[in-house]
DNA sequence: TGCTAGTTGAAAATGATTTTCAAATTCATT
DNA sequence: AATGAATTTGAAAATCATTTTCAACTAGCA
């Protein structure tokens, strides 16, 4: 499904990266994994992007930089990026997960077009004031949340006009 | 992965059932589908239930009460179900589509535990208000959203404290 | 009743994700 | 720098939920 951006955003500063990378290296260190040239690569390139990235997606990025690595490399280093909090998982319900950097970022929630894939950003504080509340109603210890809002863009809605019933 | 639900739901009335059925019966009628014996007890069924069921349970509870229908059907009728709204998606990111009912019930979101699977129901509505005030600013029309919360339960983190490193 | 379009369900296909395993690599220790 | 134990890699195979196929069956209109 084509992906289309709204908003935009700089590509990470030498620092950011950096501290990306210690972060990442810190979380292997911890949980006694190595420091590989592949895992990095993978991490580099992860960065740079901006998307909602599916594994695939990421690998083939990965492999314009290093054509030997892998997908089931790109597979296992993402699950890792997640674990130490790099990266969170984004469903965008369309069978596919996907994964975005959550490196320097505001907390951001999406808005998804069920017709052309299209996807925005927005920001609201309100929803993380929620989250607290809520999990403290509960006694959850809350770690991360997810809300996506699905709905048809003014594009597809234009597009439909013009053809109002399909009978293919 | 285990499923406890904390709060609690009356099963549905008579009247209910009958409504959500004329809806089901209704648009199958509008696309110019048939009203078949196997298609009544799926709904059925599946208004009879409470939790967020995969097709696989959904098809397991539909099993018991006729035998003969198959795995294909549930998921079809599933399908059908999302179409006019009396079922939609949930997706609590482990790989599997879950859907629940929609009938007579209050616009609501889920907790859930990454640890041992508990959901929680709980009820917002600002999410509602911001969906539309979103949707809105970027010119969507709105047709629906997700908003779960992650975390780890009570009961987990208690089990957790006991046995703090585990080294297998 | 007869006909046509739609339905069913077993089996096969698909497609994303995950595991396996032998060869290669990392890195703490010599 | 060399050693060796533990980890990593990546191709291929396995897994698993989901989706499609197709021949036999059924609903519902004329």
């Amino acid at each position: 499904m084509l992906q289309r951006r709204i908003d935009d955003h700089a590509p990470p500063t030498r620092e950011a990266m950096r501290e990306a990378q210690d972060i990442f290296f810190r979380h292997l260190k911890r949980v006694g994994l190595k420091h590989t040239e592949q895992r990095d690569t993978i991490l580099r390139t992860f960065l740079e992007t901006r998307d909602h990235l599916s594994t695939d997606q990421l690998f083939r990025l990965v492999r314009k930089k290093d054509a030997k690595i892998g997908f089931t490399t790109v597979y296992r280093t993402l699950k890792l990026l997640a674990e130490c909090g790099l990266a969170s998982e984004v469903a965008f319900h369309d069978g596919v997960a996907r994964y975005e950097h959550q490196f320097n970022r505001r907390s951001h929630h999406h808005m998804v077009c069920t017709d052309c894939g299209l996807s925005v950003e927005f920001f609201s504080p309100e929803v993380g004031k929620l989250e607290e509340e809520i999990g403290h109603r509960y006694h959850f210890e809350v770690t991360r949340h997810t809300f996506q809002i699905y709905g048809i863009c003014e594009d597809c809605r234009k597009k439909k006009d013009k053809k109002p019933v399909s009978l293919t």
